[in-house]
RNA sequence: GCGUCGGUGGUAGAGUGGUCUAAUACACGAGACUGUAAAUCUCGCGGCUUUACGCCUUCGUUGGUUCGAAUCCAACCCGGCGCA
């Protein structure tokens, strides 16, 4: 993998980019689908293309389950088993070490409300999962069966599902974590962080090292300046800043300032609309974010007006599509109403309709926020 | 006409003397969701207000029995089924 930087800008850190991968170019800042389990739900891959997707996250943890790194490997891996002909990451799992753990025993996402009280003190562990030195041990959520998935593991996993760009295998700490926990649990990361490298055999393969520290500052810049001395291609960001989104920049900014310039950076798990700027201007080159496939499945559009709740009566009386000044084929051929009536009658293909207009939206306006940069306005 | 069963909140449907504004589901309404255990979850859903489990009003209608009725009795109205 090669990553080209074509302008910095002058008014910001941002940049305008080429990943080039074995599967195709990616034009960067640019938004990455989220395909957990080798899907994005309710689109075919053609579906997908037509979006403007440019690349695709898909996860170690959920195909190892389903349907098995092996098999995935035996059908010529994770592009020809799902017929995706451009770039793919996978993530590690390390996500799944938060939300099948302290995730689900407080009920909390990785990003906090306020107001939140409880926190994690060093030296907790989750109920149903149980972080060691070597790794973590995990239940299925398919069947409750236990597995371990380590750094070695990990890696081993990414290597037969083989995507372009494979990210090590970290602990995304929660935003309940305590300074205490945060600092032990980078720590651990740090050390997985080599173990990947040195477990990594595939060469076509790119991989990125994570960055954690969460709310502090010191421990980003701390755990941004370990991992990104170390021989990584690319550099992921991972768990949540803690803070109000005017101070995310800033945030961003200054744990970027630690990694090497010219390696691509992406963001991980973040990206509704209103966070494209903040984090294009600090520096992000990709970033990936459930929201436009996850929120269209629960009935919400995102439009250039703002947000659509599907379910909404008033909706059935509108003519206009959804986002008139979109040009996707949803917005060009289907009225607000008739896609309202689909939601409320419970009928898929609502979802399908929505989830591809959100993904087509999101991929437009980062292609907007790359013109952008192209014309020095950001 | 006779017999019989039944009429409960937007719908379906529990409840058969007090713990009933009345289970539950659906519908409806309002929120939430940021490396997806998520086509999910939470809350509300008779009215009013000092928002308290406070008051008022609801279980076809009207009366009655009872300290107390959606629940028992009577008449009436409506519906299903059976027999004429």
């Amino acid at each position: 993998m090669e990553f080209e930087i074509l302008k910095k800008s002058k008014k910001s850190k941002a940049r305008l980019g080429l990943l080039k991968t074995a599967n195709g170019v990616v034009e960067t800042p640019c938004f990455v689908g989220v395909a957990t389990k080798a899907t994005i739900k309710t689109l075919s891959t053609e579906d997908v293309e037509r979006t403007g997707t440019q690349m695709l996250i898909s996860n170690t943890f959920h195909l190892h389950l389903r349907p098995g790194e092996t098999l995935v490997k035996g059908h010529g891996g994770v592009h020809k088993f799902m017929g995706w002909k451009r770039p793919m990451m996978t993530d590690s799992g390390g996500f799944q070490v938060f939300s099948l753990g302290f995730g689900t025993d407080h009920g909390v996402g990785k990003i906090l409300k306020k107001g939140e009280e409880r926190t994690i003190e060093e030296g907790m562990q989750p109920q149903k999962i149980k972080i060691t030195e070597k790794g973590v041990e995990f239940r299925s959520p398919v069947d409750g069966a236990k597995l371990f998935l380590g750094p070695k593991e990990s890696i081993a996993i990414q290597e037969k599902i083989g995507a372009d760009i494979i990210l090590a295998f970290d602990e995304c700490p929660s935003p309940l974590a305590d300074y205490e926990y945060m600092k032990t649990s980078i720590a651990r990361t740090h050390r997985w962080a080599k173990i990947c490298l040195d477990a990594k055999k595939n060469k076509k393969q790119a991989m990125y090292g994570i960055v954690q520290g969460g709310k502090w500052e010191d421990l980003r810049k701390e755990c941004a300046h370990t991992i990104g001395a170390m021989p990584f291609d690319g550099f992921a960001i991972g768990g949540e800043f803690g803070y109000e989104k005017e101070d995310m920049e800033k945030m961003l900014r200054s744990t970027l300032g630690e990694l090497p310039e010219e390696k691509p950076r992406h963001l991980l798990g973040v990206g509704h609309p209103e966070d494209f700027e903040y984090m294009i201007r600090a520096g992000v080159d990709t970033f990936d974010c459930i929201a436009p496939t996850h929120y269209a499945r629960h009935g919400t559009a995102f439009t250039s007006g703002g947000r659509i709740y599907m379910k909404k009566t008033s909706l059935l009386k509108e003519k206009k599509p959804l986002d008139p000044k979109c040009s996707c084929y949803v917005c060009k051929n289907y009225t607000r109403s008739y896609l309202a009536h689909l939601y409320r009658a419970g009928e898929y293909t609502g979802m399908h309709l929505v989830t591809f207009h959100n993904l087509y939206y999101l991929n437009n306006l980062a292609k907007e926020f790359r013109e952008k940069i192209k014309k020095g306005l950001i």
